[in-house]
RNA sequence: GCCGAGGUGGCGGAAUGGCAGACGCGGCGGUCUCAAAAACCGCUGCCCUCACGGGCGUGAGGGUUCAACUCCCUCCCUCGGCACCA
């Protein structure tokens, strides 16, 4: 089930994610291939363990080493039993010799995959005299069994990498197993099996299932996260992360569940309502001390993508998640709260530092709003509040993430009983708490301009806080509405011979004010506005009129006054707490009371009147000018949470003394291991921390007793730089050779859903500039080009999963139709970045393509139609064929462009069979013939491999050079033209390709088509366009 | 709500601003066969027409252009990401 819950989620791991996990014991799939043990030291698992020594602590590397050997060399206790039976119709038919031999994928695609095994035919080492590709596509986690998705992500990917080994690249293309993780420890505490077990059976499996694929995985490279040594480089770049001052320990909120009594990772949190997995308690937030790396610290670095070749797609989404922000941070000083009852403002050495994007909204801030969890909350409050403050802040605490963030929410808040001095024109403005306010972002605190933001709008007019508008609208609509009976008889014929527009409803007047118009309607409204009532203009200029002036609206103060004398003069507004209250209370005015957009300063003191496009720089220039504020920059981004309370993870390698404090293990006694000897409860608390030994230790540095750290690192630690450990996986002298590298990096094609944009895709990026600050690597970014494929869904076009019981297991498509097959599917069906739905119905044009490819070939290979009395002309063609499929594929390969690669070959194929009769035999035929097989190389390169031994050419396809169109014969020697009227297809001309232009538009005007739409009327105009058409305009 | 991608035959999908629908599925017809399947060959956007031919067509509406699936504006819908980020 956390499989389920966590393909939903969808971007947990940089893997190419399984569709649905299987337990060790549930494995129906029954393959052609026997999983072979390639190893012969077989020792089986060592179950009962020897005592372990008197002075416990971890076990060594070598220890778990053997153990991992061992399971390693083991058969995989849950393989299927070979299914040795080929389907029926494979058997060779007795009868009738004369047929030719069917295309049989069961028999020849081991035979192929254990032939290129045996010469290690893609075994890639550093040759300095070929030109380098790195091509990498996401490792998948060892759930269990390989999902569709896999091969859709890798059989492309390794298309491709294929393609550009043909084309004389030294190309390594790796494979390895992101194997730590939740799932293998949940499913410990169900069944009890060891997630090292599980996860190495898993593997020896999954192994198996990729080689099906045909895939030029160079398997002496594979890397696995969980073997100790991948780990203990992983455990090394911990502490050199440390040791830079990027790793720190803070206390941090992490999901809390209350009946388990433990922390819950992400991926242990359900649903909408953010329950526990195992007891559906919603989850709470609990305070934690917790590893970080300073990812924050390359906010800036990682918004560029200088030199890289990444979509747009990623590049946006990292974008927004990084999430950058320019504005100021502005100081308030807090007025003493033991004067706040009396009117004395008495200031304190307290501030609050608020960051805003708006420093030009200043003059309109009229409250302040603190996180609840802000440090100066406890002291700000006065003792008469504290009661409620302090309720208010225990349940905000106990708010779910998802509670607090939704944005439907209606506000709620508390007052604190304190107040903060706005620096720029001394206004008093009451400190709130509201758990709007996010302590993660900016400075924790807010200055509040509820006139110019949407939150604080909503919650000043909650709680009766007043709203004054400071930016002009930039539509300049202003609007006054005259309740009826407001104003004397005449009002309406005054504004009719002003020409001021306005609707007449039940008495009263909706006024729309033209700007230009603005000040003679405030004179008019003023001749005519009762003295018991008064008239107001809102919007472009903001004023109430009574019979006795006109009042500003421009300031508290003058809030004040107004609303005191509006309550005066007319009970019916006695319960509006402020002057905005009483305007929403007019539905014809919604719309012009609030704005967000920048505009000319109003109401600001000495800025009013600054245009919109400076307002914002001119005023961060005063306030750094005046020490009130400085310009900033804010990240949305939020330093990388490591630590997990987990046990299928690499350990921190920290140690905790009472006397030195916080001590990295010494490099040379890396890695700390995992305990293997350890029980699975269903209580929450991680393995390491309920082992009765592991933590204890002694201090690095003085030797006395002292404790490990008991969490491990997020998964995402090891895959951000697996792509290293590819280089040399088993080296032991840092986490790389540095000749590999320099040979190898930096990656070239790296391949793999976007679901990763925000997560892996930011975190190896984050890593390698780490890195390179710190002199391990060079150059600024990892991966030079990035592509990513979609998602193939169930036939029923739904997300596959098990319990719509969509899935397409791989593993018997590859029985029903072949991997060639399969992967060329996967190519023509679909755009590659798209995806779609799986086709048990378009699969068989891929088939039947394969089929005429086989046949075609061994019908050369037999000569049984060896006629070869074909004209020159149409040996030509099919060359200009052949040598136009040639640049069609090359390019398109480049590209990604599988389904139109796979198209282009089809459309080859489709040409031998038009000229079988009449060419075959040829060296037109030849030619073509094996161009399809080259071309077709590394789409299907079992099937292609075969038909090469066929036709007497020598081994391997896979090691010729890719063929080079001649562009000549690709040339087409005459063209057929659209000949257009006025735009519309009125006839077609065929000429010689090197006809000049002026003999092809005349050609075009004489023509039966042209003649007859042109009418007698002589063209204006005819557009001549190489190669396609004529366009005659009359 | 914000950001991004995308709407093309019955279906999957092709189309440097230049003949929309390549290639494939499905469908129809033919060859082969006692028959069926497979295989091979042909046709297949919609409408009118016996036909020749014509009209209409790339989510909707406008615009730019000799020419728009493609570029611009407005709107509708679908998918992905983010979401009280000050």
């Amino acid at each position: 089930m956390a499989a389920t819950k966590k393909q939903t989620a969808g971007k947990k791991k940089p893997t190419v994610r399984p569709q649905a996990k299987k337990t060790a014991t549930a494995k129906p799939a029954a393959r052609p291939v026997k999983a072979a043990a390639p190893q012969k030291k077989a020792a089986a698992p060592k179950k009962a363990r020897s005592p372990k020594p008197a002075s416990a602590g971890a076990p060594t590397a070598e220890q778990v080493r053997k153990v991992i050997t061992a399971l390693k060399a083991a058969p995989v206790e849950q393989a299927a039993p070979v299914e040795q039976a080929a389907p029926a119709e494979q058997a060779a038919p007795p009868e009738r010799a004369a047929q030719p031999e069917r295309y049989n994928p069961a028999v020849i695609e081991p035979k192929w995959q254990k032939r290129w095994e045996h010469d290690k035919l893609y075994r890639s080492v550093i040759d300095p005299s070929r030109p380098k590709h790195y091509a990498l596509t996401m490792l998948p986690y060892p759930s269990g069994n390989l999902h569709i998705g896999h091969w859709y992500a890798m059989a492309p990917s390794d298309a491709r990498a294929r393609f550009m080994r043909m084309r004389g690249y030294n190309v390594m293309f790796p494979m390895g197993f992101d194997a730590f993780g939740l799932p293998a420890e949940n499913a410990a505490i169900k069944d009890g099996v060891h997630p090292m077990k599980r996860t190495y059976a898993n593997i020896a499996y999954m192994r198996e299932q990729l080689r099906s694929m045909g895939a030029m995985f160079d398997w002496e490279r594979e890397a696995i996260s969980s073997d100790p040594e991948y780990y203990r480089w992983t455990q090394w770049f911990f502490i050199q992360l440390f040791k830079h001052g990027l790793a720190y320990k803070k206390l941090a909120p992490v999901d809390w569940c209350p009946t388990c009594n433990t922390t819950l990772a992400r991926e242990q949190v359900w649903g909408e309502d953010r329950h526990c997995e195992r007891c559906g308690t919603p989850v709470i937030k609990k305070n934690l001390e917790q590893w970080f790396f300073r990812t924050t610290k390359y906010a800036e670095e990682l918004l560029r993508f200088d030199g890289i070749d990444w979509p747009d797609k990623v590049r946006e989404m990292q974008t927004n998640w990084i999430g950058r922000s320019e504005g100021a941070e502005v100081t308030f000083p807090v007025i003493g709260h033991q004067s706040s009852s009396t009117t004395e403002a008495q200031m304190t050495d307290d501030s609050i530092t608020v960051f805003t994007t708006r420093p030009d909204t200043l003059w309109g801030a009229t409250f302040m709003v603190l996180a609840p969890e802000h440090p100066l909350v406890a002291k700000l409050t006065t003792p008469e509040r504290r009661a409620e403050v302090e309720a208010y802040i225990a349940q905000a605490i106990r708010q779910t993430d998802i509670d607090r963030e939704s944005t439907e929410k209606e506000k709620t808040g508390v007052f604190i009983g304190a107040y903060a001095v706005n620096p720029v024109n001394g206004a008093r403005l009451p400190i709130w708490i509201a758990d709007y306010v996010l302590m993660t972002y900016g400075t924790g605190a807010i200055m509040a301009v509820p006139a110019h933001d949407e939150r604080d709008f909503a919650f000043a007019l909650k709680f009766g806080l007043p709203i004054l508008p400071v930016i002009e609208r930039p539509d300049r609509l202003a609007k006054s509405f005259a309740l009826g009976g407001t104003m004397h008889d005449g009002f309406a014929d005054a504004l009719r011979a002003e020409g001021i527009p306005f609707e007449e409803r039940q008495g009263s007047l909706y006024i729309t004010i033209p700007p230009e118009k603005l000040d003679r309607y405030i004179e008019i409204a003023r001749r005519f506005v009762r003295p018991d009532s008064w008239n107001e203009v809102v919007g472009l200029r903001w004023v109430f009129i009574f019979h006795d002036g006109v009042w500003e609206w421009d300031s508290l103060e003058a809030e004040a006054r107004i609303l005191a004398r509006c309550h005066a003069l007319e009970p019916d507004v006695r319960d509006k707490r402020t002057v905005m209250e009483m305007l929403w209370a007019v539905e014809f005015y919604r719309d012009v009371l609030y704005h967000d957009a920048y505009g000319t300063m109003i109401h600001s003191g000495p800025f009013s009147g600054t245009p919109g496009a400076t307002a914002k720089t001119d005023v961060i220039r005063w306030l750094e000018a005046t020490g009130k504020g400085r310009g900033t920059v804010t990240y949305r981004l939020r330093d990388w949470l490591i630590s997990r309370q987990r046990y299928w993870g690499a350990p921190i390698p920290m140690v905790y003394c009472p006397d030195c404090g916080i001590v990295p293990v010494p490099e040379d006694q890396l890695p700390v291991t995992l305990p293997e000897d350890v029980e699975w409860l269903p209580t929450g608390q991680s393995p390491l921390k309920l082992h009765p030994t592991w933590k204890q230790t002694t201090c690095p540095n003085c030797g006395k007793p002292a404790e490990r750290d008991t969490d491990t690192m997020d998964t995402f630690m090891c895959s951000s730089w697996y792509h290293l450990r590819y280089l040399s996986p088993h080296y032991d002298q840092g986490p790389f050779d540095p000749k590999e590298y320099d040979y190898w990096m930096p990656v070239d094609t790296y391949t793999g859903g976007a679901e990763h944009a925000t997560m892996h895709l930011i975190y190896t990026r984050f890593f390698h500039k780490a890195l390179r600050d710190m002199g391990i690597v060079k150059g600024d970014e990892p991966m030079l080009q990035l592509r990513n494929q979609g998602q193939i869904l169930g036939p029923d076009g739904q997300r596959m999963s098990k319990s719509r019981g969509n899935v397409i297991d791989p593993d018997e498509q590859v029985r029903l139709y072949g991997a060639d097959t399969v992967r060329a599917y996967l190519m023509f069906g679909y755009e590659w970045s798209e995806g779609g739905p799986w086709s048990t119905e378009n699969i068989q044009g891929v088939v039947r393509w394969l089929n005429r490819v086989w046949t075609i070939v061994i019908e050369t290979v037999d000569g049984r139609r060896r006629s070869g009395d074909g004209s020159p002309a149409d040996e030509r063609a099919l060359r200009r064929i052949t040598h136009q499929t040639i640049q069609k594929v090359t390019r398109d390969l480049e590209e990604f462009q599988f389904n139109t690669v796979v198209s282009a070959l089809m459309e080859l194929t489709n040409a031998l069979y038009k000229y079988r009769d009449s060419l075959m035999g040829t060296a037109a035929w030849e030619e073509a013939i094996t161009n399809l097989l080259l071309l077709t190389a590394p789409v299907a390169p079992h099937i292609t491999e075969e038909l090469w031994q066929r036709l007497g050419k020598p081994y391997s396809i896979h090691q010729q050079r890719w063929p080079v169109a001649d562009p000549a014969i690709a040339a087409e020697e005459v063209i057929t033209l659209a000949v257009q009227v006025n735009g519309k297809v009125r006839d077609h001309i065929t000429v010689p390709a090197d006809t000049s232009e002026d003999a092809i538009k005349a050609a075009a005007l004489a023509s039966e088509g042209a003649r007859k739409y042109m009418d007698g009327k002589s063209p204006k105009n005819v557009v001549y366009v190489k190669g396609r058409l004529v366009n005659i305009v009359v």
